[in-house]
DNA sequence: CTATGGCACGGATT
DNA sequence: AATCCGTGCCATAG
């Protein structure tokens, strides 16, 4: 928490500021290659490492009591912790009470086996080996850990023979295999049915150019990024939905992730994890921000020490480092901390709609948030931009959708026209709105359906299309 | 004449 | 300071 400040005479205060906010700005993943770039730069810099609870066994990143036990205590204050989450393998975290259902049943090495098996007759001792290493490398989702030039060292082969193999493998059997993430093995995979559908060609834009949209169901963006309609963009992805695995090692190994409802292509991991307590609605809600590494930062003794006892031009260097690091460290418990009481507010204002959907989403700006806070609202703007949060029903949505004022609005519009008996006309529904309290222009309604992929009136007559794929 | 979608303006957000 | 969103005004399709 508190750390010994060097009598610096350096402008401290401005450049922490800047750098906690970039920090904060970060989403999880893009944290983590920070967190890693400055430990690996930064001598002075040091993480420790983690340790398990006694009482709950989960692992602690942080000194002094397991932060999970210790806060229990409310009984309506959602329950608001870090959680170290070091593998970027499972699509989510999964509940803390239930057993992971994920990968036990199948000896891991059957799936290296059975793609190698294929590819064995149409390949040169060499290649075959090459081939084998690949395969035993491949994370638990079946993609490559190191990206295809180290692979090309480590084997002491050309790159185009990885390349090569690289692409046989990944055209085999299990299509998308060893590729090196989601969106490359759902291209992959879109390569292999080509011709056959028109919608090919935009799922392969929106795979290329909009995929991070594409994860957290952007669809408006993604339709104005590329121009097209919001209406092809909600086809298209429900035909990537339908007919792609962004996780092609899943389908061997059983996972229970992949057919049940639940919406399991998100094809990101989330930053925040809500969950529930138990299965009755009445419990506290869980929130878990993940953090790229297990273990905590600090300064190394060892390099205070050594400054210390050191002389001449080294120490100066030597000093920046500390101060950089510490700084660091910093900036981390800064963003720690403004992401969790974050988070706890957002978690108590916005219960029923984590709970129940997003018709009980309550209206809120991030001015508002960044009062309670006591805070600058421009931190709260960081805070929720590039993050995504994963609600107990399993959907994976953008933190920034806790203030979107329109979502609980198009959630009654969608309701509105899906129960109507004959085509109401947006000034109708409009009214129908006011009637509940909902003061809306009509013009607004009009965009809200557009958004919502909804026809307008004189085209939607009697033939209803029940497009509703996200409940 | 009515229902919609396009364009532009003002306020909020970033 | 730049951008996004709700809304009003207006042209157009039916």
């Amino acid at each position: 928490m508190l750390q010994i400040q060097q009598p610096s005479v350096r402008p401290l205060t401005t450049a922490h500021l800047a750098q906690t906010m970039t920090l904060l700005a970060l989403p999880n993943v893009e944290l983590r290659e920070r967190v890693l770039e400055e430990l690996s730069n930064n001598p002075a810099l040091e993480l420790l490492e983690e340790r398990i609870c006694p009482n709950c066994q989960r692992r602690l990143h942080q000194p002094g009591p397991c932060p999970r036990c210790s806060l229990q205590k409310q009984p309506g204050e959602p329950i608001v912790f870090l959680s170290p989450r070091d593998s970027y393998r499972a699509p989510r975290a999964l509940p803390l009470d239930d057993p992971p259902p994920e990968r036990e049943p199948a000896a891991p090495e059957d799936l290296p086996a059975y793609a190698l098996q294929q590819l064995a007759a149409d390949l040169d001792e060499r290649k075959r080996r090459l081939a084998a290493y690949i395969l035993a490398c491949l994370d638990d989702d079946g993609f490559l850990a190191d990206p295809p030039p180290f692979i090309a060292r480590a084997t002491r082969c050309t790159l185009a023979e990885v390349d090569e193999v690289l692409d046989l493998i990944a055209r085999g059997d299990p299509p998308g295999l060893a590729t090196q993430g989601p969106r490359q093995a759902l291209l992959v995979q879109l390569d292999m049915l080509e011709g056959s559908d028109p919608r090919v060609s935009l799922a392969r834009r929106m795979l290329e150019e909009t995929f991070a949209e594409l994860g957290k169901r952007e669809f408006e963006a993604i339709a104005r990024t590329l121009g097209a309609s919001v209406r092809e963009v909600r086809a298209t992805a429900a035909f990537i939905q339908e007919n792609l695995n962004p996780y092609p090692a899943r389908a061997y190994w059983g996972s229970g992730l992949q057919s049940p409802g639940s919406d399991p292509h998100v094809y990101h991991t989330p930053d925040i994890q809500i969950s529930k307590q138990g299965n009755n609605g009445t419990g506290p809600l869980t929130v878990e921000i993940f953090t790229p590494l297990s273990g905590w930062l600090r300064v190394n003794p060892l390099f205070r020490q050594a400054l210390s006892a050191a002389s001449g031009e080294h120490s100066e260097a030597w000093a920046q480092h500390l101060e950089r690091a510490s700084l660091f460290i910093k900036c981390m418990q800064q963003r720690n901390n403004t992401m969790r009481r974050l988070m706890r507010l957002l978690v108590k204002e916005q219960r029923e709609f984590i709970l129940m959907g997003d018709r009980h989403l309550k209206p809120m700006t991030r001015a508002w948030v960044a009062q309670q806070l006591g805070v600058h609202e421009s931190t709260i703007s960081r805070a929720v931009s590039h993050k995504s949060v994963a609600l107990p029903d399993g959907r994976i949505i953008p933190l920034a959708r806790f203030f979107d004022r329109s979502l609980s609005v198009r959630d009654r519009i969608r309701e509105i026209v899906s129960k109507e008996t004959a085509p109401l006309t947006d000034d109708q529904i409009a009214h129908i709105l006011a009637e509940d309290g909902i003061r809306i222009a009509r013009r607004t309604v009009a965009k809200y359906r557009a958004m919502e992929g909804i026809l307008p009136a004189r085209l939607r007559h009697k033939q209803k299309q029940p497009e509703g794929m996200s409940n």
